[in-house]
DNA sequence: CTCTGTCAAGAGCAGTGCTCTCGGTATGCG
DNA sequence: CGCATACCGAGAGCACTGCTCTTGACAGAG
């Protein structure tokens, strides 16, 4: 009951915090949140020990966000269409992205200066990179995959341990390729948040269905 | 004379900047400098207009220094060894971002807040890639490369016209392979510095070297 | 009905970016 | 050489920040 009300407390100082992120940018000043709560600032310390856990609890929400909406979109293809599977998660990594671009930065940008990342955040952080494993791993269950790179020991223990984690099956080449597209998909999108491809490409959306299909391809999975 | 100590004093403003900037993170603080520089707050002010002012100098400088490695390192490879120069540019980036990791993430890490990046910083930003861009033209111009994908109008377009710029006589396909493998390069320096890789790839240098070495393959750079 | 735990309020501290004014100094011109 | 101008650093001050601490009010439990 009480705890209740609490809960309801904190979902609405997170609200507005993410409203103020959003308009301001990641200098978050909970005096402002305050404020826009009707509220004095002290109060917030009720329920945020410091303004950092405010921010954690922010970076976990747009992770848990981030992923369901990938786990969402790449659920919505039929499991069949390996390579729409695929494009949805990147095409969503980049719609989330637009549509939240200070979440985004929070996440994926560069961390703000004393934060070290708590351990609970681990778990959101790979739900997403951990969709992209599923397709893999019925890629490889489907018999779609070649495998024809070598991968030298050290690098190829590096993929195993991530293929353990997300397509246990696959193997490395394809999973090494996988990779890299992931980090491209991010490289990408952050290019692109960042402002890095600001008088170079006006209209990325093109650009980035084409660098994705290519690595759809590049990987292995059947082109449609 | 009198300009020469205003120089002398501004760069010594930016190099103490740059020192709090790598232990303390990226809120540097005017007040601190002015502290470590033995002179009052708002004498800064006679060199910087402002703080963002400050900020944009180093992140000239940085683009500078980064640029000026990548072409370094890049020049100093035999000129025919096409694939040792294009992995000479992918580990300079690398290995300048891990010695400068507050300097990268200045530059490719979320803008500031109320930031936006001023047009004189385009030439320095872009010289990195324009290296890049010459190894891909040395490689056509060497008839190395072949051009196998088909890319659709609206993205053909954007591409072209990043291979005016970087590379003008190089066919579109090789061209867009390079440029995915550019944000491939900066999506996992971006990762590893913005620690996105932890606990999962504890030494990334192996896996790095792979996934350059495979992007030179895909490109078309011949395997040595 | 009292007691205990939770809550918001307010004052206050140390720090921030930034502005303005006030003396002092050096430069360049007549 | 003498003076006016431009520049420079110091200092005070404003509005803001995160955060701490104390105080008083209130609700639920015994």
């Amino acid at each position: 009951m009480r705890a209740r009300l609490r809960a309801e407390m904190t979902d609405e100082i997170k609200a507005i915090a993410r409203r103020h992120l959003a308009t301001e940018g990641a200098n978050l000043s909970l005096r402002a949140v305050a404020r826009d709560l009707g509220v004095v600032s002290s109060a917030i310390y009720r329920y945020f020990p410091s303004r950092d856990e405010l921010l954690t609890a922010l970076i976990l929400d747009a992770y848990t966000a981030l992923g369901g909406s990938v786990a969402a979109a790449e659920g919505a293809v039929d499991r069949a269409d390996l390579t729409g599977r695929f494009l949805a998660i990147c095409h969503t990594v980049r719609d989330w992205a637009l549509a939240n671009p200070h979440e985004y930065a929070l996440i994926y940008g560069s961390p703000v200066p004393g934060y070290v990342a708590p351990r609970d955040t681990v778990p959101a952080a790979t739900r997403a990179v951990t969709v992209l494993g599923g397709v893999i791993e019925d890629a490889t269950l489907a018999g779609v995959l070649r495998d024809d790179d070598r991968l030298p020991d050290d690098a190829a223990a590096d993929v195993a341990r991530i293929g353990a984690m997300i397509a246990p099956s696959a193997p490395l080449g394809p999973l090494s390729r996988a990779l890299g597209s992931w980090l491209q998909l991010f490289g990408f999108v952050s290019f692109e948040i960042f402002g890095q491809l600001h008088n170079t490409v006006d209209v990325p959306g093109p650009l980035f269905a084409q660098q994705m299909r290519a690595q759809a391809a590049y990987i292995g999975l059947p082109t449609t």
